[in-house]
DNA sequence: TTCGTATATTCGGAATTACGGATATATTAG
DNA sequence: CTAATATATCCGTAATTCCGAATATACGAA
């Protein structure tokens, strides 16, 4: 029930590294931070960055578990934000060439 | 068969604007520019410059009829593309309050 | 406590995007 | 031809976004 505007959902899709993170999160329902920067190769500074991002606008959560961070989509998206994540979300695989990521820790 | 990227997509329809603009092609199926202008208060340069760029990504079609030009979505486009903007037309609207302007001209 | 690992934030600068007035172009009418 | 209208593009500037190294913080282990 968040109050997610649609042009903020966009704009937070609308960039490879972030749409790359929903996705995987869409797959994986739940990844920490070290397999996201594993499986994208970008510094960890900025996958965390983009994290905090996403988070605030409340399109992912985040869970701690000591010292690793889990993520995944805020399951109270609305319906519209679901159907949008899981329409785009086989084109933007295909079109990004992401490898499922073999969970490195936890 | 555009080839259209999810990111682009979704970056077209990250700005309120832009975001306007598509919704109201989707209602209206084809709209002229000046009609666009008055229903969404910008500058003519600026409504012009974002339709540039959403005819660039090829989300949009412009036919021209004398001096006026009729912009409407791609019917090109995947359908992966046409379900989120089927998706995103209803809350977006709501959202931006768009009221269906009444053509003055044509 | 200190150390090491995981993650977040800060910060300055680069790059991109947005704005809108002014101007250019295209088309029709006369 | 000229005038008028519709739309597009130019251009300088402002605003936003992005980057990644450096630094800070949070936590568990010893």
């Amino acid at each position: 029930m968040t109050d997610l505007s649609v042009s903020k959902l966009c704009k937070c899709l609308g960039d490879d590294l972030r749409l790359s993170l929903v996705c995987l999160m869409d797959v994986q329902r739940e990844i920490c931070v070290c397999d996201l920067v594993d499986a994208l190769d970008a510094p960890q500074s900025t996958i965390s960055r983009h994290l905090a991002q996403l988070r605030q606008c409340e399109l992912v959560v985040a869970r701690r578990q000591g010292t690793w961070m889990h993520y995944r989509l805020n399951p109270e998206l609305p319906e519209w934000a679901l159907t949008v994540i899981e329409t785009l979300a086989e084109p933007a695989r295909a079109q990004l060439d992401l490898r499922t990521p073999a969970p490195v820790c936890c």
